[in-house]
DNA sequence: TCATGATATGGGCAAATGCTCAAATCTAAT
DNA sequence: ATTAGATTTGAGCATTTGCCCATATCATGA
């Protein structure tokens, strides 16, 4: 009667709690055991190795990729393609309906992005902010990118001083490796004179030309509805919410804001902005978004030709290309 | 009360079978949600929601990966590089005690595998055979590697004029979209004049050539003992087995039977072999194996020197090393 | 048209899993 | 050394899952 311990591996003293973990998800997962199984391989209890399965997950330490494409979104990801003159598109299958699209779309856009840093080729990503990307990169798995370069778009501090939360370079980095070059400003200038001084500060200057010469831009979208994240994170007042709003104001990419038309607005708000404008000239833009509260955004900014190619679920593409 | 369908997939009666697997799995698994939430998703039984996420398990079309490098495992594959002076070790973890262990190795040695497929620069990859490298390439998810080369290091015809029954290249290149280049002769001549004429022939000799100038060799390698894979698919005789045992063979890469110090064994059997000899001079060549029957054989060839690299799980990786 | 075999479907049940709660253990500051 | 607070542990139980079996549906050929 063998009584675990067998692999030679529980009798370490020093394995962190973490690996116990990830050992008990791949007994779980890839071996295909049962709890009580990995509890008396592992020398355990029952409930411990439940606790520990239930942990890996919850750590984001288990990876599930669905390796079949699934042919409706194949078919959206050409309509998007063929509708907006798009290079790429990818579009994950719909989580359930009512819950937060990044449920599914974060897991589905990790992947990629992973592929795009493990080319060999140094590239220089440019990135924005938001909670979508943050999502996205909360599930990237840890990839050997040295060799690139990360650059943010936009300033990372916010109007009270405090470094901005949504801010995804920092984590990006960590997980490739990548060198990273922040924008180390506040997102926008008060006035005229403020601006010409942060863009005049040597690193400012330096990040603004890296992020123009990049060979790719990742980036989020955000709407301009009532609770538009710039305006709930304290960049914009209600009264400048308003006002670009009348003035034709339906979505914003790094901070800048456009019109239904995907025409970036003529607005002193838009001019004090202290990172890029996203340079959609000279590198292709992939913008990630998804849900009913982007759509106008997002249909601006695709029909505008702001983008080059975009992340989204099957609900918001379906409902993209149906007019 | 919605009662599923929401999402404009199954009234699509055109949907495969498989299609509705994966977005089974995909809810089940990325979503977190209950077979009966599914059911009502997707306009199904909670049966048939079972059935579809066991389905989508049993064909492969989810991917489990655990994204934590458990230190046990990164102390043996630091051990082996020392010991054997290798350039690199991956060690998978351990399934239970007595469980095939290719159930473990196959899922972990697949990604390491698609990430080289996913590199941009085109290279060219030698492939061995045999039930290893067979069990590996069914966890290659499909990836785009049309730029690469593949080729055979050995012969794909048994001795009973049949294809050999664990050719992998034709499965890797269908995953990979590489080109391909199998030795399409046997694996092993009768006689020095069937050697000859086969070597002569064109393809055969433009496949050895594009072998030897690979840029990265993966391989199996088989054990000697009563059950040694050459002998019970019919390329050794039972005297030739314990002539070549007699004679120190202890193990074989591609055919070629070498002995405990992982010399190649200056045998008619090894010298009647179509393909190649592992031009471990000219390329790095990669192992993967485990098992304790493999255990002889693979010391050797690590000892020796034939190999720059190695695959293997835990177990086996842990026998390697104390002594 | 009907018979026949193969496949798919849903009911029912045993096994496995996830979660809550109280006891135990550990940590750290007095 | 002691005690308050936090974390971990295992028992019990409700939920969920996997699987067997009887029935229904489908395809095929006489």
């Amino acid at each position: 009667m063998t009584k675990g311990n067998v692999q030679g591996c529980v009798e370490d003293s020093d394995v962190s709690p973490r690996d116990l973990a990830a050992r008990a998800a791949w007994l779980s997962f890839v071996g295909g055991m049962t709890q009580d199984q990995i509890a008396q391989e592992l020398g355990i209890s029952r409930q411990r190795a439940q606790r520990l399965v239930a942990r890996a997950s919850a750590e984001g330490l288990i990876r599930v990729r669905i390796d079949h494409p699934i042919a409706r979104c194949l078919e959206l990801e050409r309509d998007l393609k063929d509708r907006f003159g798009l290079e790429a598109a990818w579009v994950s299958p719909g989580i359930g309906t009512g819950a937060d699209p990044l449920i599914g779309l974060a897991p589905f856009v990790a992947p990629v992005l992973e592929r795009f840093f493990e080319d060999t080729q140094s590239k220089t990503f440019a990135l924005g902010t938001g909670r979508t990307l943050k999502t996205v990169v909360e599930h990237l798995r840890t990839v050997d990118g040295a060799h690139h370069k990360l650059v943010s778009l936009i300033g990372n501090v916010a109007p009270d001083g405090s470094a901005s939360f949504y801010e995804v370079i920092m984590r990006f980095a960590e997980k490739t490796r990548a060198k990273h070059y922040p924008m180390s400003a506040p997102v926008s200038a008060r006035d005229d004179a403020e601006l010409v001084l942060y863009r005049s500060l040597p690193h400012v200057k330096a990040s603004r030309a890296l992020a123009k010469s990049a060979d790719l831009a990742i980036v989020g979208i955000g709407q301009m509805g009532d609770d538009a994240p710039l305006y709930v994170d304290g960049f914009l007042t209600a009264e400048e919410l308003t006002d670009l709003r009348a003035a034709g104001g339906v979505g914003e990419i790094c901070g800048h804001i456009f019109d239904g038309a995907g025409r970036y607005l003529d607005h002193p708000v838009n001019h004090r902005m202290v990172g890029v404008q996203v340079p959609v000239q000279e590198m292709p833009v992939y913008c990630v978004a998804a849900g009913d509260s982007k759509l106008p955004a997002l249909r601006a900014a695709l029909g505008g030709g702001l983008l080059a190619g975009v992340f989204t679920d099957e609900r918001t593409a379906r409902d993209l290309i149906s007019q």
